[in-house]
DNA sequence: TCTCACACCTTTGAAGTGG
DNA sequence: CCACTTCAAAGGTGTGAGA
């Protein structure tokens, strides 16, 4: 079947997560590296587990599973998920779903990203702008998914705003904890998925490394890129062992900032985010006022300073305007057009209104048909710089070659719009509201659920050797970041916001079981939830991350997706129907909490690799014997007990290890 | 470079009103 | 009972001073 994903050309999509059984899932290899030191990482708010232990705690469950033969380093963990009767870790069979994913407001995202797309992140937690929003065709209407969302590291490096421009500042900071972030009506049908845009507005940013919210952490001054993951499952324990198609929007990729660096950002955030109308030119807010404060002289010298800099790297007035449809524009026209209006640079500067039009331009954006992407704002890699990671962001530079120029942001003239055809996009975030991801109208008042894990997220040639397939034989997966370079993959950490679609839709007694099932991760609490009383606070597992990863590999065939980055060939194939782990094992990345996998005593990343294919795994088996070996109690409610049994268990293990972890008192109700 | 309080704004939902 | 309007609270913005 052809990947239809490809063909629609709109997203820049990798399947490299198939459904892989139990006895295919690598996880093992992960669980066997997992040494109970790792366990001290894990957070339990104090008194959180009020329920007493179950009978067959965490001992006995390791007991069993020893008695059942399975690796002694696995007991605790396949014991859990043994006594949790996780009969049917089975992944959903496969179906002919031919999902297709389009960015909306892909206009916006593409103006953004030809400046140089800047995303605040805050201690507080702050959204993106534009918000990450997809409409998704072609799924089984019947059958359930899980969508789900991450933001990895771009690469390695360290950026300063310099000159007007981004620029490599080093060697990037240790990786904050990465978490997943579920769409809180997950599961829904595809039916539902399928009816309205799917928004991820909810999700935030933060650069505040112990949140508890279910934020994404980031660091500020570096580069990052969302990935959304579509995972055909009804059921969050079937997670990790599902299918994840994962799609990649090269446009949303953007630097994460405590403050705006870049003065035209800063003015196409407020000329379309109606939350900043306050500081728009018409407005009565404070901008005004401040505006007339503003010494003209110094807004002209500015811009001649960019323009001069532009003239060089392509970053000249790049004044976006066009009018951008807020819904997807993959599947209307034109639409309509975002406002904009000249920003306090633009005053100056005569030519500063110019338009963008993607259609004479070329689009950043995956489904341009454009060869080297000559607007992206990351001409300059630092892949360059940094030796181990030498192919990364294979978008701009796989074709087009190494840059002179060292500003990431190699930015074109624009068209001119002198109309200023603006159309307030003040829908993008309203029509996000009514589709708040599309499905139900749960409103998420509720710490989202999170699990994290402290594997290396951003994609790099070291992700290869980590990266897991299992059943691959001579399939290679390419990271469309990085030309070659393996797609990593690390669900390893999940947020959500439960309560509106798992407690609504019976997924809340999943919340623990998914840390289970994933052997690592943590809960929020959804005090509505079943486990809201239980799991008052975010829980985080700083768990291992992951399975071991190994690629097995062969170049995809051209694909039919014209996007810069579908000059990948692992991004322009075809989807594979493949067998895929989508953990991996940590690799020997700087830590941010020192408490890597391997600091943990867990396997060399070269033995990780290898323990990540089916073949090489030291415990290959431990899945099957699990499944062929587990109780049966797959109710509902036998999972929201046994996988609140299994979390006091894992509780009481650590218990004084994570003490001095002060529950957040607003944890409760984030809202 | 980051944090914070701030003013300004939208969104949301409860309360009120009228048919 | 329903639809509509009004209103206040909650929450999302960028700003700018200060650390």
């Amino acid at each position: 079947m052809r990947d239809p994903v490809f063909t629609t050309g709109t997203a820049m999509a990798y399947h490299p997560f198939h459904a892989h059984r139990a006895t295919d899932f690598p996880m093992s290899a992960f669980l066997a590296a997992a040494q109970p030191s790792f366990f001290p990482a894990l957070s339990l708010p104090p008194g959180a587990l009020t329920k007493p232990l179950p009978e067959h705690g965490l001992a006995g469950a390791a007991e069993a599973a020893a008695a059942a033969g399975l690796h002694p380093a696995l007991s605790h963990h396949q014991a859990a998920a043994h006594l949790r009767g996780l009969k049917s870790l089975e992944p959903e069979e496969e179906v002919d779903d031919d999902p297709k994913v389009n960015l909306e407001a892909k206009d916006l995202w593409d103006q953004f990203h030809k400046l140089g797309t800047e995303m605040v992140i805050t201690k507080s937690g702050r959204r993106m702008f534009p918000p990450f929003k997809v409409r998704i065709n072609g799924l089984d209407k019947k059958a359930k998914y899980i969508l789900l969302m991450d933001i990895v590291a771009a690469d390695d490096c360290r950026y300063k705003f310099h000159n007007s421009r981004w620029m490599v500042a080093g060697k990037a900071d240790p990786e904050m904890p990465k978490r997943m972030y579920i769409h809180p009506d997950s599961p829904a049908t595809g039916e539902q998925w399928m009816a309205k845009p799917v928004a991820f507005h909810k999700l935030k940013l933060t650069n505040n490394i112990s949140d508890k919210h279910g934020f994404t952490i980031l660091n500020s001054m570096h580069k990052y890129q969302p990935r959304f993951h579509i995972v055909r499952a009804n059921d969050i324990l079937k997670l990790p062992y599902s299918t994840f198609r994962t799609y990649v929007f090269p446009e949303t990729e953007f630097v994460a900032v405590t403050a705006y660096q870049n003065d035209k950002i800063t003015q196409l955030k407020i000329d379309n985010n109606p939350f900043a109308k306050g500081f728009r030119d018409t407005g009565n807010g404070r901008r005004e006022k401040r505006k007339q404060l503003t010494m003209p002289s110094l807004r002209m010298y500015e811009d001649q300073c960019k323009e001069r800099e532009g003239a060089d790297s392509d970053a000249s007035s790049t004044e976006p305007s066009a009018g951008r449809d807020t819904s997807h524009s993959p599947l209307g026209p034109g639409g309509s057009p975002l406002r904009f209006r000249p920003g306090r640079d633009e005053k100056t500067c005569s030519d500063s209104e110019a338009e963008l039009d993607p259609h004479d331009e070329g689009f950043t954006g995956s489904n341009s048909p454009v060869g080297p992407d000559p607007v992206s704002p990351y001409s300059s890699r630092c892949e360059d710089r940094v030796r181990d990671r030498p192919n990364n962001n294979a978008t701009t530079t796989a074709d087009a070659g190494p840059k002179k120029d060292h500003s990431i942001f190699s930015i074109r003239n624009l068209e001119k719009d002198k109309l200023g055809q603006r159309k307030d996009t003040s829908d993008i975030l309203s029509k996000d509201s009514e589709s708040s991801g599309g499905i139900s109208a749960s409103k998420d008042t509720f710490s989202p659920l999170m699990v994290q894990t402290e594997s290396p997220s951003h994609f790099s040639p070291s992700h290869l050797q980590s990266l897991a397939l299992s059943g691959l034989h001579g399939q290679q997966f390419f990271n469309p970041l990085s030309n070659g370079s393996p797609l990593l993959f690390h669900p390893g950490q999940f947020a959500m916001s439960p309560a509106g679609a798992f407690s609504a839709m019976g997924m809340s007694h999943l919340l623990a079981s998914v840390s289970g099932g994933l052997e690592n991760g943590g809960l929020t609490g959804d005090p509505h939830a079943p486990f809201g009383g239980l799991f008052p606070y975010p829980y985080t597992y700083m768990a291992a991350a992951a399975a071991a990863a190994s690629a097995s590999a062969s170049s995809l065939p051209a694909g039919a997706t014209s996007s810069p980055l579908s000059r990948n060939p692992f991004l322009s194939s075809t989807r594979p129907r493949l067998r895929f782990n989508p953990y991996q094992l940590p690799v020997s990345l700087p830590q941010p909490s020192g408490a890597s996998l391997l600091s943990a005593g867990l396997l060399p990343v070269s033995e990780c690799s290898k323990s990540g294919s089916r073949e090489s795994s030291p415990v290959p088996d431990i899945n099957h014997k699990l499944v062929s070996t587990g109780r049966a109690s797959a109710s509902p409610k036998s999972s929201i007990k046994d996988s609140v049994n299994e979390l006091q268990s894992i509780q009481r293990l650590v218990s004084g290890l994570e003490g001095q972890r002060e529950p957040s008192p607003r944890a409760n109700s984030p809202k």
